[in-house]
Order: C-alpha cells, then structure tokens, then sequence
DNA sequence: CGAGTTTGACCTGCGC
DNA sequence: GCGCAGGTCAAACTCG
C-alpha cells in the first residue's frame, strides 16, 4: 500500500483525525462549518481502496469515434457503472471555493431545480487523479455553501494550507442512507 | 502560450 | 415511452 492521502490534507495523525471528527459532534458551526455528510452508494467502503480501481476507466466521448457521436460510453457491457462514495459539508462562506490545497478545473456548471444558485463541477487537474467536487449555494441561505467531494486523491496537495485544516476543525459529520 | 473558465449541447437515469 | 433533471463534454474564450 502505498501512501495515499486521505481525502482531506490533513497532516495530522490518524489519532488526531478522528478526534477532529468526534469534536464535530459536539461543535459545530462555530467557525462556519456546519456540517458533513458521507456518501456511499451502497455499502461503506475504504476510500483509499476505492481510489486504486479508477483513474484509468475515465476515458469517454469519443473525440475519434469514426465519426459517429452516439454512444459517450466506453464502459464494458453490462458492467455496473461504480460510483465513488461522496462526501458533501456545509460551509458558511462568502466564497464558493474552498482553497484546499489541491488544484481544480471546472468542468460544468448546471442550473439545479428549487435553487436560484448554479452547481459548479470541478475536477482535480493532476494527471490520474480522478476526485471531482461539486459546489453548490443554498438557495435557501446564501450564506452556505455545500461542496462535495467524489473520490479521493491519490497524491499530496498541491499547496498546503491552513485555512482548510483549520475548517476541518469544525466539520460534523453526518451518516447518510445512501 | 498554457492553464483554466464559460457555456450550449449532448447523454443518461429515473419517475410517471 | 416521454420528459425532466443531473452530469459531462468540448469548442471557444479569457487571463496571467
């Protein structure tokens, strides 16, 4: 196994980590952070397992598919397109992207229904590393800002940051039904 | 000039 | 089967 970093860049101990988790419960909102919740289709999976079996299967759209512009799909038949488990948080922020250290580009943006605010789709640039994230502002509040992350990274940050470690201070977790 | 953004079109899944 | 909503692509564009 190689070192993968975990889905956020924190450079702290596992230890510390799940202290950080357990802190959420207990404080939230304090600094902005209001909440975090884990996606999973199914089942719970380890992250850092599920990051081993992409990164390569993403070739779609045929830019030279003899011409003919059907099918976007690549993907083997009948097999089961595997979604990557997610992980969404609130933030109240007056910017819509939070700098956490990694580099992305935006892919797409789409007007979501019941929400005045459009979804902005970003995907992580480094080469292989397949961690897309979606930012979305509550209509609801304009204030809170809901990002969520597919995937997991599977190299280091691009440029360390405090500001997100520190946001990581005030995340809460929520167990989802997916 | 390369990297990133914008934006309309296209594809897919799902509910009715 | 149809329509809607979400997700992605890719060409054109902008910016440093």
């Amino acid at each position: 196994m190689e070192n993968h970093q975990p889905f956020f860049p924190i450079s702290s101990s596992n230890m510390e980590s799940s202290l950080v988790f357990n802190k959420f419960l207990g404080d939230a909102t304090s600094n902005g952070f209001l909440g975090l919740k884990i996606e999973n289709n199914n089942h719970f999976l380890d992250p850092t397992q599920e990051v081993n079996n992409n990164s390569s299967d993403h070739h779609q759209s045929g830019s030279s598919q003899s011409g003919d512009v059907s099918k976007p799909t690549n993907k083997k038949k009948g097999e089961k397109k595997i979604r990557k488990p997610r992980y969404a948080f609130q933030t109240r922020s007056q910017v819509d992207i939070l700098d956490d250290g990694y580099r992305w580009r935006k892919y797409g943006q789409k007007a979501v229904k019941n929400n005045k605010f459009p979804r902005s789709y970003y995907r992580c640039t480094r080469q292989g590393c397949d961690v897309k994230k979606q930012v979305q502002r509550l209509s609801k509040d304009e204030g809170i800002v809901v990002t969520t992350y597919e995937g997991v990274h599977s190299h280091s940050i691009d440029k360390p940051t405090d500001n997100f470690e520190h946001i990581l201070t005030q995340m809460q977790i929520y167990p989802t039904p997916y």
